[in-house]
DNA sequence: AACTGTGAAGTTTTTCACAGCC
DNA sequence: GGCTGTGAAAAACTTCACAGTT
C-alpha cells in the first residue's frame, strides 16, 4: 500500500516516504502513555509540580531512558537540567491520547460486571461517560443502575448510531460476544473493550482490548512453587 | 548471582551454566499459554480433537510460527504431518501452568468489583476457588455474596496464614491498595491481581498483575479519529 | 550539577525457511 | 502433502552513554 510502483522498495523511495510521513509511534509506547499520565496526575495531587524521568521511572518501576525515549516520539516536553513541568506534560499527554474531550461509552450486558462498570467512578473521572447499558434479558431491561437504565439489546444499534458513540464495553457471556461485536461495528463503534474471554474477529480498523483476569491468574500460577530462578 | 567467581562471564562459563540450568522460558511466552489453553479447550467443546499451529494461530490471530516456538520451550507436543492432539496438549499446558490443582483465592474489597468477581463463574471453572472476601466497612462485614461471607479486614492476615492461601485479588480504592498488599505479602500471599490503578511496590519474589480497563480505553482513544495509517 | 533527547549498542521477540518426519 | 521443531535472520524494543542545555 505504501508503494507507488509495483517494484519493491528502494532506498530512495524509503527516504522519500520518510519525509512525507513520520513513522507512527509504536503501539507498545502508546500503551504506556496512560500509565505515565496517571502517575503524573497523582504527583499533581501530591502538590508536586516538576519531575524528572528518573523520579517518574522510580515511581513506575521502569527505566528513565524508556520514559525519555517514549516521550520523544511525540515531542520535546522536558527541559535539560530541570526535568518536566508536570502540568504541561499532563496537558500534552491528554492531547496525544485525545483525552481533552469526553467520550461517550456504552456497556453491553447488565450483569455483575456491567453493574460494576457503571458504579465505578473511575470512568467518569477519566473522561469516559457511560451513557447506556443494554441487555437481552427482559427481567433486567428497565432496571436502573447508578442512574443508567438498562435498555433492550434490540434498541442498541439505532441508539449508538443516533448518538454517534464510538466506544463500547462488552460484558456479555462469551457465546454472545462475537455477534454483539459485529452489531456494534455495524452501528459505528470503533473501539471495543471486551470482558469476554475469547478473541473477537473484527476488521483491521476496529480496535479491541481485552480484560482477562483469569489469564492473568493463570500466568501467575506458573511461578507458584517454582524456586528455580 | 549466576557467576561462580568474581570475574565476568566467559564463554566456557556460559556453556557450563547452560548445561546445568536451561534458560527459563520468557515471561511473555508464559503469558500467552493461558490463551492457547483456552482456545484449545474451546476446540474440545466443539468436538475438535486435533489441530495444527496454523489452525490455532488463525483462531487466535497470531502466527503459527509463534505458537510452535512458544510450545518448543516446554517440550515436543506435536506430531509432524499431523499436528497436535488437543487433549494431550491441554493436559500438558495445565501441568506447565500448574492448573492441575485447585487454587484458593481471596478477594479484598466487597464493593461492586469484588462482588462481580465472586459472582463470576469463570474463576471456579478455571480452577480458582474464591474462599474469602474482606472489607473494612462495618456495613459490609457479614454480608454474603454468592455464598461467601464478607469478613473483617482485621481478620484477613490470620485467616490467609491459617489456610495457606497464595493468591489474592485487590479491589479496594487505590489509596488502600499498597498497605493491603503489604499485609497480604506478610500473610504469605505470593500472587496478587490488582484492580487498583496504581503500581504496587513489592519485593521481587512477589508476582503482581494489573487489571486496568481505563488505561485500555485511553490506549484506544489515541487511535480514534486518526486516519493517518 | 542535573537533566533531556538521541544515535548507537545491546537485548528480546518474532518471523523465516527448511530439514526431517508422518 | 502437511506439519512440526528449530537454527538463522529480521524486526522490535530497551538500554547505554553522551553531547548539549539550563
Amino acid at each position: 500500500m505504501l508503494q507507488c510502483t509495483g517494484r519493491p522498495f528502494n532506498l530512495l523511495q524509503v527516504h522519500y516516504i520518510s519525509i512525507l510521513m513520520k513513522p507512527q509511534p509504536p503501539d507498545i509506547v502508546i500503551g504506556r502513555l496512560p500509565m505515565y499520565l496517571r502517575a503524573l496526575e497523582a504527583m499533581l495531587a501530591d502538590d508536586i509540580d516538576i519531575t524528572s524521568s528518573y523520579a517518574l521511572g522510580k515511581r513506575l518501576g521502569i527505566s528513565s531512558a524508556q520514559i525519555r525515549k517514549d516521550l520523544s516520539h511525540f515531542g520535546d516536553f522536558g527541559k535539560q537540567g530541570t526535568g518536566y513541568d508536570i502540568r504541561y506534560l499532563v496537558e500534552q499527554l491528554r492531547i496525544i491520547l485525545q483525552l481533552n474531550q469526553e467520550w461517550e461509552v456504552v456497556v453491553i450486558g447488565a450483569g455483575h460486571v456491567g453493574q460494576a462498570l457503571v458504579y465505578y467512578p473511575g470512568f467518569a473521572d477519566s473522561g469516559f461517560k457511560i451513557v447506556g447499558m443494554f441487555d437481552v434479558d427482559p427481567e433486567k431491561i428497565g432496571e436502573e443502575h447508578n442512574g443508567i437504565k438498562v435498555q433492550a439489546l434490540n434498541d442498541m444499534v439505532p441508539i449508538i448510531k443516533r448518538d454517534g458513540i464510538r466506544i463500547a464495553m462488552i460484558t456479555t457471556p462469551a457465546d454472545a460476544a462475537q455477534e454483539i461485536a459485529e452489531s456494534l461495528i455495524d452501528a459505528g463503534i470503533i473501539s471495543i473493550l471486551s470482558y469476554a474471554p475469547l478473541p473477537l474477529n473484527v476488521p483491521d480498523d476496529i480496535h479491541v482490548q481485552y480484560v482477562d483476569p483469569i489469564s492473568k491468574l493463570q500466568h501467575m500460577t506458573y511461578y507458584l512453587n517454582r524456586e528455580d530462578d
